[in-house]
Parts: C-alpha cells; structure tokens; sequence
DNA sequence: GCCAACGTTGGC
DNA sequence: GCCAACGTTGGC
C-alpha cells in the first residue's frame, strides 16, 4: 500500500516532541473525536509519515518527524474510570476509541509555525491552517508533504 | 484570558 | 429530527 502521510496534534505541556524523543515510541491514547478516530482506525498504515505539530503554545507549529509504528487497536486508557479521557460508552467487547503508536523520527531544527505554514505556497489545502481547524489528527497530501520536508532542512 | 469555531448532548 | 445550550479546542 501506498505511504500515506498525516499531521498529529498534541500539546507540548501534555505530550512533546522531546517527550517522544526520549521515549522513542508512544501510544496516541485520548483521542475522542470520531472523525480523528476513523483516520487512525480506518487509514492509518505501519510506515505512514506523521508531521508532528505542537498546539496551545506560541508559537504553534510543526515541531518534528515521526513514523506511524503500529496500527490501530483498542485505546484501553477509555475503560479506566481515572483516566481524564474515561469513556463509559466504550466497553472492552466494543471499543469506541482507537490509538495507534507513534515513533520518533527526528525533530525541527526551528519550529515550523504555522504562520509560516499559512505563507507558504502549496500548503492552503492544509487542515490546519484553515480557520477554526481544530481536528487533531489531520491527512496531509503527498505534495504538501514534500513542501515541509525541504523545510526541515 | 478572550472568544470564535466546532462537536456533542438532550429536551421537545 | 431539530436546534439551543453547553463544553472543548486552540489561535491570538
């Protein structure tokens, strides 16, 4: 199958590029928006590139690479009850939520932020840079893909 | 901290 | 099934 690629959402004071760094690999547990979800249960392949993009800070911003590492299974972080993302929908023999895991590929020398996004030619189809984007896990074209990779350098 | 945009919930 | 109220996201 082709290699798809995508743009991951996270708050850097919950979970950062350095924070993957350290660890290598994650789960991408928490998420609770259907339309992210089918992304990663439904489309999301070993091998698929992941723009890794730190919101709620400034300034926002693609902040590093990183490689989807496994596919989707059950985000087990729903059935716990402490858990700040609990779900009592989500029961074990049906699980609404999906994770997959993440690995970490290398990080932006600089912030790629989304201003510079915005200015780029290329990049307006772009989720995350249309107005009141809020979708955490986002497809990003094979174009645009090539776009930002010549920005990592 | 503000608030626009958007998703979800629940009464009817 | 409609839609107002509410909660969350996330840029600024």
């Amino acid at each position: 199958m082709k290699r798809k690629y995508w743009l991951m959402k996270s708050e850097p004071s919950a979970y950062s590029i350095s924070d993957l760094e350290r660890e290598n690999v994650t789960c991408w547990d928490g998420v609770r928006n259907y339309q992210a979800r089918n992304f990663m249960r439904d489309d999301m392949q070993k091998g698929d590139g992941v723009l890794f993009y730190h919101s709620n800070i400034v300034p926002p911003g693609i902040a590093g690479e990183a490689v989807i590492a496994k596919t989707s299974y059950s985000d087990y972080t729903a059935w716990d009850p402490k858990d700040p993302h609990y779900d009592p929908k989500s029961r074990r023999e049906r699980p609404t939520w999906f994770m997959v895991d993440v690995q970490f590929v290398r990080k932006c020398r600089e912030i790629i932020t989304l201003a510079q996004l915005k200015e780029t030619d290329g990049l307006e189809g772009m989720e995350v840079v249309k107005r009141g984007s809020r979708l955490s896990v986002t497809p990003v074209s094979q174009e645009a893909w090539n776009i930002i990779m010549r920005k990592f350098r």
